[in-house]
DNA sequence: TCCCAGGCTCTCT
DNA sequence: AGAGAGCATGGG
């Protein structure tokens, strides 16, 4: 996609933006660390502590840190931001189905970003068998325990901050029965057992299994990582409110529409089956 | 007090 | 291979 943006003073401004809700994205469930301000938005992307806003069709990106290269800093965030997928295209593909359509319509500015790898596959394994607002919680401790602080954002910690954490280090955090996992998975990072470029270079179904090698990843926590973060978008994570959708919204399966972006439209109908289904 | 959460592992059949 | 209990923790 082309677009369209101009660059001054470590903020980078994207043009021509529609339907694109930030709250809608940052809250539906595929990231913890974004918090909002008076309708300004703050968190890390990637390395770049940022503030984004939207005002009428601009998308606004300050960097809190100075920008050593612009370019690069551009690409990034509209990469992040999902800036570099045609939305407007995928939701009327998608929209050829009724009840897609209704999901869309429900929260139409969702976006699914794509997310740093290694902060992604931590925080769905928090993710597991645990609920949103706690989720955050953890992971908040986890980068204020272990990660950098920029002016007044902690970092998410990279592995090699966590190299000598244990995990009774992390049972502090009150993670649970996830402290284990959380350990396996840095070491397996370290040791490049699991290494980002490999996952990213396998086909979906390989990857999956590849990302399963982890203790306590399973099939839904790699599902997510391969589609936040890895750019499967044919992944469909599946958790219990997927499951509900599922069954009260698509008893004849999924549509063909979405077929080949099926993890685009699971986050539409994620996010609506969380507002709008019975338990 | 019990139920549940962006699930997975282990055990029993 | 399929079903079911158990799991840490905290909010409702």
């Amino acid at each position: 996609m082309n677009i369209n943006s101009v660059y001054a003073e470590n903020t980078v401004v994207f043009k021509g933006i529609v339907d694109y809700d930030l709250a809608q994205t940052f809250n539906c469930g595929q990231c913890f660390r974004w918090d909002e301000n008076n309708g300004i938005w703050q968190g890390f992307a990637g390395k770049y502590p940022c503030k984004v806003w939207i005002k009428e069709t601009e998308l606004y990106v300050e960097s809190l840190t100075d920008v050593e290269n612009s370019a690069e800093f551009k690409e990034y965030m509209a990469h992040y931001l999902g800036l570099d997928l045609d939305y407007a295209r995928l939701k009327q593909q998608f929209a050829a189905d009724a009840t897609m359509a209704q999901a869309i319509e429900y929260a139409p500015g969702i976006r699914v970003l794509n997310q740093p790898f290694f902060e992604t596959l931590l925080t769905f394994i928090i993710s597991r068998n645990n609920n949103i607002p706690r989720i955050k919680k953890i992971v908040d401790r986890m980068a204020q325990t272990y990660g950098t602080k920029t002016g007044d954002l902690w970092a998410f910690p990279t592995a090699e901050q966590l190299k000598n954490v244990s995990i009774e280090e992390y049972n502090q955090l009150r993670m649970g029965f996830r402290s284990k996992y959380i350990f396996d998975a840095v070491q397996k990072v370290l040791s490049g057992e699991i290494d980002e470029a490999t996952v990213k270079s396998l086909p979906y179904a390989e990857a999956q299994k590849y990302l399963m090698k982890i203790k306590g990843v399973g099939p839904k926590v790699a599902d997510c990582v391969l589609l936040f973060s890895c750019e499967k978008y044919e992944s469909f994570p599946k958790d219990v409110w997927i499951n509900r959708a599922l069954a009260q919204m698509f008893p004849q399966g999924l549509p063909e529409c979405i077929k080949g972006m099926e993890g685009i439209a699971q986050q539409y109908i994620f996010h609506y089956a969380r507002f709008n289904l019975e338990k």
